[in-house]
DNA sequence: AATACAAGCAACCGCGGTGTT
DNA sequence: CAACACCGCGGTTGCTTGTAT
């Protein structure tokens, strides 16, 4: 089917905004208590903007909400984590961040994150480790650690895969009137549910860098246990299976482990090396029950 | 001071999803 | 059910600013 055009080119602005052309359509939305149908908007208010253009620039720029100045240390660990689980999908990642735009977080992954990720030998896409050759100035590990870590991520994302389909006939099939057909569409919806969740928060709080790095095990007991009983609770009105717990298990481990690896205030790569080391083996240690148990499954389910 | 290059960011473009007729 | 209109999203572009030579 063949598509018009979103708006006529003819005698149309482009390029950056004029203060006057923001106060006009600021003034607009406010009056009006809403921008109402983007594609009018520019007729009733003269602006010579198509309506994609005034709704960038309200969403990206002139909303009240807005928030300005540079991310915070937790705005980019939550980028990071929410991108190991959702990917590029940065208006769910920006929904998770108040007053941030997914534009704002789109050009921060790919000004700033990116290249931190790719400068400690994480590939950014994956969030796996890479071959530490193709990083000369990061310090070399163990290909094995390597390879064991990159086992446990294909073996992560082959449970997400499995888990997807799991937890939508779960949802579907269980309790059909609790969730919508779109949210449990995707692994990543699944996992933004129960991050949202009280079991996501129960998890973030888990999150004691030095307790990690002095008992990486009692940690994710801790974090087991401490979820427990919300999981309990969850699971009577949606049921979650123990895989899916032991999944988002692993999830908070390895995001302890970027916590090591990002070291904030940590500019110099010596310091870098120390706590990457320690995230390395703090990956490596991470409890496996019965060997990988709860993704034994996947290989079969996937094909 | 002039130039080249890199980084950061605002804005544009095209596509897909969804609602309406 | 098809055609259309609209909106939102993600990828990309290009302009502006900062830094190095």
């Amino acid at each position: 089917m063949g598509r018009t055009p979103c708006c006529d080119k003819k005698g149309l602005k482009k390029g950056p905004w004029t203060t006057e052309e923001d106060e006009i359509l600021a003034n607009y939305i406010n009056k009006n208590g809403g921008h109402g149908s983007w594609r009018s908007l520019p007729k009733i208010t003269g602006l010579l903007r198509c309506g994609k253009s005034c709704r960038l620039r309200w969403t990206n720029y002139l909303r009240p909400d807005i928030k300005r100045g540079p991310f915070t240390s937790e705005e980019e660990k939550l980028v990071i984590q929410l991108h190991a689980i959702l990917g590029n999908r940065w208006a769910a990642i920006a929904s998770q961040l108040p007053g941030r735009t997914d534009n704002e977080i789109k050009n921060f992954w790919n000004t700033h994150l990116k290249k931190r990720l790719k400068s400690m030998g994480i590939n950014p896409e994956t969030h796996e480790p890479v071959a530490s050759s193709s990083y000369p100035n990061h310090k070399s590990h163990a290909s094995i650690s390597t390879r064991h870590m990159a086992q446990w991520e294909s073996a992560r994302l082959e449970a997400e895969a499995r888990l997807s389909i799991e937890s939508s006939s779960h949802f579907n099939n269980n309790n059909p009137n609790s969730i919508t057909k779109t949210d449990s569409s995707s692994s990543s919806d699944y996992f933004l549910r129960i991050w949202n969740s009280e079991v996501g928060d129960a998890f973030r709080n888990v999150n004691k860098i030095t307790s990690c790095c002095q008992s990486p095990i009692s940690a994710g007991s801790l974090s087991t246990n401490k979820c427990d009983s919300v999981i309990a609770e969850l699971a009577s009105n949606n049921p979650i299976s123990n895989s899916v717990k032991e999944e988002f298990e692993w999830k908070n481990y390895k995001f302890c482990a970027e916590d090591l690896i990002l070291g904030y205030d940590s500019s110099s790569s010596n310091d870098m090396d120390d706590s990457s080391d320690t995230a390395l083996q703090l990956l490596l240690d991470f409890p496996m029950n019965n060997d990988m148990n709860f993704l034994e499954n996947s290989f079969a389910f996937s094909l």
